[in-house]
DNA sequence: CCAAAGGGACTTGTATACAGTCCGTCCGGG
DNA sequence: CCCGGACGGACTGTATACAAGTCCCTTTGG
């Protein structure tokens, strides 16, 4: 979109991603328009996609307030997240071709760098990761299914999720991917939709274990 | 939404369902606004959200039109939406109670009288296929599927499917509906879900071969 | 005759003013 | 002390004016 739409819309998703614009806060337009140095017709616009991204939610009065999701919700999207994401490497499965699937061993190749650092690079992982399923999804070739995962891929707890991770759980991940790889040289949909499965729902353990971690953390931290 | 933003919705909406505004015909803004008696802040509200739903689409100057769906995109819809409804069956199969049986084939109930009128009463029966499955959403208790089922279902190729059944068709669909409260009963999933998964199918190959014989007309028609 | 440049009509983007609605607070009565 | 209603601040919805960008047609030069 335009200019001060996208400012806006950069500006308050970022802000809410980091936490900075915590869940449940109220987002009144004004006061968000001022931030993003625009005017509130733009910062409109903004909440609306933000809103179909479900990272806003309104109330009965058209209010709007950063989403709050509970675990419920998180297992919910996780869940449906490895459903479609399966299903896509099954698609992709069946349309890969050699260069693709050079393609995805790149990607893969950013992510295995990230993690033999002495301290793992989480932002290059996530940046390998992201390409992955990405070049994935292309070859999946369903624009409904890619515009679907995008939205629940993009929300601050999966989003999180690897910075929950412990060097073991990145490993595992990367080693994930080799198999997928593998999977889609033999054009084996079911494995690559299997192993895929596997992959997000573990995704999903580690946030939750994490999450139980945190909020049931020793009494007085 | 409030009353402008929502009488453009509602307005726009039903002249794209009912094709008086034709796929790939250009949206001006000022003209819509004219068409609904409303400035041209809420229709651009009503044309965000239309564009979410795949209603109308933008190029990439961000002029609007009604979305033009090639027979692909039609298989790729149907074929996620028979995936995600199977899914919708086995979750609420799991969650089933008499309580919601009884309102599912109250439902179905609404579809056999519509089928069993001399000509085929096809409002009433997509009154009950939309109640059914609506309540199945429901028991099957997850946000996020409702919202992408929703989006999914109300497109105008999906919404005039119906329109091209025969009546062996209808009956068909009847019977698969008691089937899946058979299902339920048992609390079965993975039936209910295989039915669910037949049952979107069949809708898919009923509106694909209508499609061939109305496109690929005797020359001259 | 074709191609590229220019200009004018039209469409969308943004700012702003005003109207309507909601929410909390304060005051008075029971 | 508690409850209810009215007032005031705050927020969202809508209309409108203006700015910026796009499209298309015409015109001009090769």
């Amino acid at each position: 979109m335009s200019k001060a739409s996208d400012r806006a819309y950069a500006q308050i998703r970022s802000r809410i991603l980091s936490g900075e614009l915590a869940p449940g806060e109220q987002l009144a337009e004004e006061a968000l328009a001022e931030l993003c140095g625009v005017s509130r017709t733009p910062v409109r616009d903004a909440l609306r996609r933000l809103e179909a991204e479900l990272l806003v939610a309104r109330n009965d009065t058209q209010r709007t307030f950063v989403a709050d999701w509970s675990l419920d919700d998180v297992a919910d999207a996780f869940d449906l997240r490895a459903s479609l994401e399966g299903r896509a490497a099954r698609l992709a499965a069946a349309r890969m071709t050699p260069e693709v699937i050079a393609r995805l061993r790149a990607a893969n190749a950013l992510v295995g760098q990230a993690i033999q650092q002495p301290v793992a690079d989480v932002a290059a992982f996530l940046e390998g990761n992201r390409q992955f399923h990405a070049i994935l999804l292309e070859t999946a070739n369903s624009r409904r299914l890619t515009a679907l995962l995008n939205t629940l891929v993009e929300q601050p707890v999966v989003w999180r999720t690897a910075h929950f991770y412990d060097q073991a759980s990145l490993v595992r991940s990367h080693g994930e991917h080799t198999e997928l790889v593998a999977a889609f040289e033999r054009r084996d949909g079911d494995w690559a939709e299997a192993i895929m499965n596997s992959h997000i729902r573990r995704a999903y353990y580690a946030y939750s274990d994490a999450h139980r971690r945190l909020t049931i953390a020793p009494p007085g931290a």
